[in-house]
DNA sequence: CCTTGCGCTTGACGCGACGTCAACCTCTAC
DNA sequence: GTAGAGGTTGACGTCGCGTCAAGCGCAAGG
């Protein structure tokens, strides 16, 4: 009882083209070939078929399915393996989703703010006490300064970066890297150069800000509560800190 | 303040492969080129890197970021449609990785089994009282000398397909498709398939079983409580049951 | 002056599992 | 004779780059 290539597809609920790929690869051979290469197959290609398919609805890869029914792997081993695979990817996307709906929330709040108050915004003069008081009220004019001048435009803009380093920190942190990986640095070079490119803070001039501003704000993240909501709580600033520190040590 | 793509590649934490890859597809051009097409980045290119590999974090595909930087899509609504795509995605996974599980422990339980009484296998002498009274003493005896002769490899081998048939079905029932639709139509045809295998059941020497026993198995799977546990619950069952009795109808 | 080596360039293939034409063949029915 | 159904092989496209391969410009060392 052999049976053509569509009558084989209706039955398994796949395409021809699936059939013939699993052929080019070596996967599923017809079990014969008739007049000008038509495949035909019988009951043991179906009942391999079948396998494959099962392993394939499984999220198995089609060269780990070979293995498993050629035998030269142990199926509980390859589903293990897979599992493994498929945990991890979940995973993934729980923190992606999860950062995600932060920026979201974060997106949203920043329109509810520009519509009020401007000048409540994140970073800005949120920190004038501590900007004036350490760096003094010369440095907190030029950057109010800078501010205005941005117009209503530049400063929503502004704020959307903001939040958007913010959600990054905290995906970072989500995600339990190492406040010297790569990617963790990479983030504070966000960070440094953001800070950089505001007039008011020491070293702005030379395009980068100091060193010794950089790792007194990180200090002033840990100890001020402000801050620790703003980067995933007690956790997520003390790693912000660790993750500045180390690069303005490094690059600054 | 222009950078090469090394500095740039290291500063943000990619390669420049990427950046080349960006430039490529228009993503993120350099600012400018020097001698021999060196690429130059600028703060302002720097920045947009920034903010696309915020989006990338994220996990929006390229075009849409480049949508969302052109302004010619909204940031806002981008982020909701892919928070839709990761849910999905997610929750594909999560169903996913519970039927490897379940396979998993399948095939497990499967291989205890086998180190116990091969007779006490699923599908077959547990139905022994079912086969005689409804298919008559012959049909019983013709199938267990089947059984006999398959040996314990072709055992095992059977028990397992009959494990990843049930795998398949509850799978099924988890993610929710309908009875007619073709992929339960698909399984219904393998299990029709799987049935026609035992020379016991009616209509196997045709190559397929009888619509009537197989109608008439279906309504058995809810008609006892043992069978309920192997396809997933009642609704499972019922399901099963109702992709039997569909696919009987339209293809036996 | 020549070589070595670094950093950069463009161009191209590869991955995974097929979908989707395109161009052609074979058989049947009208 | 011709249209249509159902098959064939061949090749490109998908997505985000990694990874050669071959070559160019420039600086240091022989």
């Amino acid at each position: 009882m052999t049976s053509s290539i569509q009558d084989v597809a209706r039955l398994a609920g796949v395409s021809s083209r699936t059939l013939r790929h699993y052929d080019q690869i070596g996967l599923l051979p017809p079990s014969g070939t008739g007049h000008g290469g038509l495949r035909y197959y019988d009951d043991v290609a179906i009942r391999r078929l079948q396998r494959i398919l099962l392993l394939r609805e499984l999220g198995l890869p089609l060269d780990e399915i070979a293995g498993v029914l050629d035998e030269q792997t142990d199926e509980v081993d390859a589903l293990r393996r897979h599992l493994d695979v498929l945990r991890r990817e979940r995973g993934r996307l729980e923190r992606q989703t999860a950062s995600v709906e932060r920026t979201l929330t974060a997106l949203e709040k920043g329109t509810e703010l520009m519509a009020e108050d401007m000048l409540d915004g994140f970073d800005h003069t949120q920190h004038k006490d501590e900007v004036t008081e350490r760096w003094g009220a010369d440095a907190y004019a030029r950057s109010d300064a800078w501010w205005r001048g941005l117009g209503a435009q530049g400063q929503a803009e502004w704020k959307t970066r903001t939040e958007e380093l913010n959600a990054a920190w905290t995906a970072a942190v989500g995600r339990g890297v190492d406040p010297t990986s790569d990617e963790a640095q990479a983030l504070a070079a966000r960070h440094a150069e953001w800070l950089g490119a505001v007039p008011g803070t020491p070293g702005a001039d030379a395009g980068r800000p100091s060193k010794e501003y950089v790792i007194g704000l990180a200090e002033m993240y840990v100890a001020d509560a402000r801050f620790a909501k703003n980067y995933g709580g007690n956790e997520g600033v003390t790693f912000v800190r660790d993750a500045l520190v180390a690069y303005a040590e490094r690059e600054l």
